[in-house]
DNA sequence: CTGTATCCAGCCGGATACTG
DNA sequence: CAGTATCCGGCTGGATACAG
């Protein structure tokens, strides 16, 4: 069943209920999505970069997870070079504002799963 | 590639890295984990308050994400009556504290998907 | 009520090749 | 470098039936 649908240009995405956290895990509610995220937050802006990541991110996932984040205005590609035509992503107020998530989570799995601080 | 596995009884789960926010998205990151731990913060303890929920779980689902975060430890089964035996799913303090996160995207889909407050 | 079992379509992940 | 395309096995999700 769908309740509402993010209105995103190409991608949309449907959301199940009106609950704020399943809207939210609707759109960033899988294992890729977040780290790209993340990766930003650590001042990477291109495809290689993220590619590069230690979980290795499969080529076709990172640029779905990409696309998708953009259609939500969570990221957005900015051109940073001409000739040829290369592209940064950046975070949105949107996507700054997922730091706190991110923050969240890194935290719980410092102590809760790595057994840190 | 698995860098680390939780170590469970049952439900081993793999860790794709040592990045604490990976790690907690091998453990969290889909769309009906994280249900499960709000619909605990709402007061729902029993199987059947959880499959009323308005996303509508499907029952297989639910059943193995309330295995796997019994086998992680972020929830545990209470037994809260006999004859015929009926559990009751609270959370640990390794669950409560995800409260931090789901409070996290609790606000930012209320502001960023549903725009309210 | 509290699950388990089964079926199945479809998506996802993982690998790899290819293009401008 | 920055993606797109394709292939494929397996898991996820959705529905439903069944069981203690």
């Amino acid at each position: 069943m769908v309740m509402a649908r993010i209105n995103t240009t190409q991608n949309d995405i449907d959301l199940r209920s009106s609950c704020p956290v399943a809207c939210t895990l609707d759109l960033i509610g899988d294992r890729w999505t977040l780290l790209v995220v993340r990766d930003i937050f650590k001042g990477k802006r291109r495809y290689n970069e993220f590619l590069e990541s230690a979980e290795h991110f499969p080529t076709n996932i990172l640029a779905d997870r990409l696309k998708r984040l953009e259609a939500a205005a969570v990221i957005k590609k900015v051109l940073y070079s001409e000739h040829p035509p290369r592209y940064a992503y950046e975070l949105t107020n949107k996507g700054l504002e997922l730091g706190k998530v991110v923050e969240a989570m890194y935290h719980w799995g410092n102590k809760n799963i790595l057994g840190k601080s």
